[in-house]
This record gives structure tokens, C-alpha cells and sequence, in this order.
DNA sequence: CGAACAGTTGAGCGCGTTCAACCATCGTGG
DNA sequence: CCACGATGGTTGAACGCGCTCAACTGTTCG
């Protein structure tokens, strides 16, 4: 626990090695080339690491740094001025965090819920290395294109689902992107997540996805307990939650 | 008025020199240098026209098609089972629509609110081009993290505001995006939208959508009225909405 | 042991919905 | 030319989903 993981991590120091090994598990919807690899490594990514429910960035931060998810659950969201929080995505294994123009403003913050381990880049460095790996800026494209697609289905379920299909489509969501990355089964997962953070994901209150979970359990469609959500009938729920996975 | 102006629109042949100026007013946030415009001429873009309320592009359509605007009104969407519709984001000039990996699906629907005139091309065709294009590519890589973040801020709106406040934030975005194209001044605009689009964007009822504007309309916050916005007191609204438009 | 935090359950309220009329405008065909 | 249907907008009444407020339980950590 170092004296500033609130804000900066603690660092963790690799062997240009180690990092390769880091980066090919990175990339886990798309394999990185040798090339592609030493762009980044070329870059000289820190490598941090945050406690559960530490800040990584806050919004408004002149912060010039992107981020990729090595191990850990966080969440980009944004505080509004009434005290009540929107969370626009989870950020999971694989995940790139941060990635604008030059110069652009971050209005989103970057939280991590279980501990976390992170690279972080310099935005300015990976900006001018992209114009000189232009495979690595077409893979950051399609990166985003997919975050992009993750938010426009958030963007229906909070827009146009009942509770308790809103909550079982994210859960289902959760599932399929971990599962993608190794992290889960068709049957279920480990979940970090607090109701309240569910809660500001999908625009509810906590007290409300309680009682929604406790509906879902009881008619068998999912169960989220102890940190461990299962899908007792994988397709009774998809086909509830109308989930499709194939936007992501 | 062409026979197949439903899913194909009527094409319009330009010169490249026609073409050349199309492009300079489509990248109003980034002015594109000559080279990066010559990239998208060499990939023989087709410039398409099409009816106002006309579906451009459906989803589920195996459409290898990325869409530029050059002027109108569009929106992407998700038509939903139950016949509900939500709208993810509208889309204006210099709008890029569709841009995703070679062989990715397409999970949302494009449709033109008013008249728009598009430039159309062959998403693999803009991917090859993207690897020889660096600057290019980068450049994509913004306006698609620049859409990101709007899709960020209406989740934000749906997920956590009141219905006027919502409604005002939505209509003082389109106002300052507008704007940036010198389509709108502070005090108003131009908008084609009716109360039914607003409310698929916003998730609420055409219905509750027409009560919200005659409220805000009534506590002199803004007018929606023969398809013209007018802010009679941006600041008031502004502060009214929690409207900041660094996001943008 | 007590504080802090997450989860649980109940009662009642209110925002936004549904259902139902009705009006205004516009393009069309008899 | 006017009748007509289609579309978008407007208003009222009542319902209900999800919220607020409040109390209580369970667990973890100092």
C-alpha cells in the first residue's frame, strides 16, 4: 500500500520481457504482431497498480496518460452535480481507457473497484507513435468502434428496459466480455460490483436493483450473491434480456 | 426522386474537384490536410442523396458501408422488439457513421431525418486505406472518440437527469454542434426533429416530450416551436441544463 | 465492541407512462 | 374545390414503475 495510491498507483517495475507478456494478454479480442508489440513497449509504459476503490483519474484531471487494463474491474463515470454518479462503462481485462486527441479534455472519471493493475502511456507519446504504426492507430480504432457499440447498447438498455431486463442485459454483458477474455464461463462469474454500483451503471437505485435481484433469483433467471453472479439457465435469461452479444 | 431512394439513395456524380470541397466542409473539427483528402478521393467515395424519414442503412443490413454527412439531419438507432426505438446519437455535418472493423457487424440502424446528402464508402476499402494513411487513421481515431464521449453524456442524460433537463441538455448540444459547423448561432436553430425523435433520443414518450416543452417554454427557457429551437436566455438554460460543451 | 459499509425489506409518493380524445396542417384524389 | 386521410402536436385522467424515506440485519475491520 504506497503513501499515493489514491492518485498516481504504485508502480510495479517489469523487464521488457514481462511487459510483451503483459501486452499479449492485452490484446485479447485482436493479437497484437512483434511489431505492434514493440510500438508499445517502445513507448515505455509504467505499470501501476491500485487498491479497491481508489481514483485513478479524475474528470477534469489535466491528465495526459491512457490507460489499458491488465487485471482488475474499474468503471469510467461521471459525478454530477447533485451528488448521484452515471457509470458509462466497466472497464475490464483488454480494456483501453483515455485514448482522445491531443490536447482534448477527459470529462470522465476512471475508478477501479477491485484492485487493478494498469499501463499507463503518455496520450501525446501513443498519439505520435500511431502515426508512425498505422496497423496500431487501425487496432485503436476498432478498439474504440467496440466501446463505442458498448455504449450505444447501455445507451438502449437504460433508454428503453425495465429494471429487471436493463439489470439481467448488463449482468449477461459483464459475462460475455469476460468470458472473452478467459475470466468466465457461460455459467456464471466472479463479480466485484456492489448493488450501488449497478445501480449507477444502469440509472436505478440501489435499493431498487435489490429488489430486482431478489425478482431474478426467484424466478431463476440469474443470481448475484457473494460476489459470484450464475446463470442457472443461460439462455432462459438471454432470450428475457433480449441479450445478444454480438456487438461486442 | 429516384425509384430506389429507400435503401440505396439517389447518387449524385460530382467532380473531384466537387469532391475536394465536399471534404474540406466535412471535417469541421479537424481541417484535413490536402494529402489526407486525396487519400479519400483515391477510395472513389459515391455521393448519395436522400428523402427526408428514409432508412439509409438497417441494422442487421451485411452493409459494408462507412457514411459521411455532408448536410441534413440523420440519426443512428436500435429498433427494439416491442416496437420501442431508441435513438443513440443524431447525426450532422461532418458526422462520420459506420466507421467499425472489416467484418464487424453493424447492430444500429441509420436513417435521414431531413433531406441528407452523404458521401458513401467502402469500409474496407477506408481500412486499406487507413494502414497507408496514418494521419488519417488518427484522425478517425478522434471523431470517434469525440462520438464516444457524446454517447457518454447521453447516457449521463438518460441515466440520471429529470425530463426537462434532459430535453434542454439535448437541444442546447445540437444547438452547440451546430454551431461549430455555422449552422446555428447561440440564440437558435434550425431542427427538423419532431417531438416522437426527440423522445426516442431521450428515452421518454413523445407525450411527456410535448409537456416538458411547453414547460420550458412557459418558464422562458427555450422555444421548440415550427421547427425552430430559440434560446431566449442561453445562459439561463446553460445553467438550467448543467449544460457544458467541452465534451464536444 | 463499535463504526462503517453493503444488503434487505416495508410504506407511500411522484414522475413519467398509458389510454383516450381532439386539433392543426398538409398533400391528395374525387 | 373541397373532402379526406395521414401526420404531428396538444391536453386530460388515471395508473404504475421506480423513487424516497426509514428502519433493520449482517459482515468486516479497527
Amino acid at each position: 500500500m504506497s503513501q499515493d495510491h489514491k492518485t498516481h498507483g504504485s508502480s510495479i517495475v517489469l523487464t521488457e520481457r514481462g511487459l510483451g507478456q503483459l501486452l499479449t494478454a492485452l490484446a485479447p479480442q485482436q493479437t497484437l504482431s512483434k511489431g505492434e508489440t514493440k510500438a508499445i513497449i517502445d513507448l515505455d509504459p509504467r505499470v501501476a497498480q491500485y487498491a479497491p476503490r481508489t481514483v485513478i483519474n479524475s474528470q477534469g484531471d489535466q491528465n495526459d496518460t491512457t490507460y489499458f487494463v491488465y487485471s482488475g474491474w474499474g468503471c469510467t463515470y461521471v459525478d454530477l452535480p447533485d451528488g448521484s454518479r452515471q457509470i458509462a462503462d466497466f472497464q475490464l481485462r483488454g480494456d483501453i481507457i483515455g485514448l482522445r486527441a491531443d490536447g482534448a479534455t477527459w470529462e470522465e472519471s476512471f475508478h477501479a473497484i477491485s484492485e487493478m493493475i494498469v499501463l499507463e502511456l503518455s496520450t501525446k507519446d501513443i498519439n505520435a507513435a500511431l502515426g508512425a504504426a498505422p496497423k496500431l492507430a487501425i487496432r485503436f480504432l476498432f478498439a474504440l468502434a467496440r466501446k463505442s457499440a458498448i455504449r450505444g447498447e447501455h445507451l438502449v438498455n437504460i433508454g428503453r428496459r425495465s429494471a429487471s431486463v436493463r439489470l439481467s442485459h448488463l449482468l449477461l454483458e459483464l459475462g460475455a466480455r469476460l468470458e472473452a477474455v478467459g475470466l468466465a464461463g457461460p455459467e456464471g462469474y466472479d463479480c466485484p460490483l456492489t448493488q450501488h454500483d449497478l445501480a449507477d451503471a444502469l440509472g436505478l437505485t440501489a435499493i431498487h436493483v435489490n429488489r430486482m435481484l431478489r425478482e431474478l433469483r426467484q424466478s431463476d433467471l440469474l443470481s448475484f450473491r457473494n460476489g459470484k453472479v450464475v446463470f442457472p439457465n443461460p439462455e432462459a435469461v438471454a432470450s428475457f434480456a433480449h441479450f445478444d452479444g454480438d456487438y461486442l
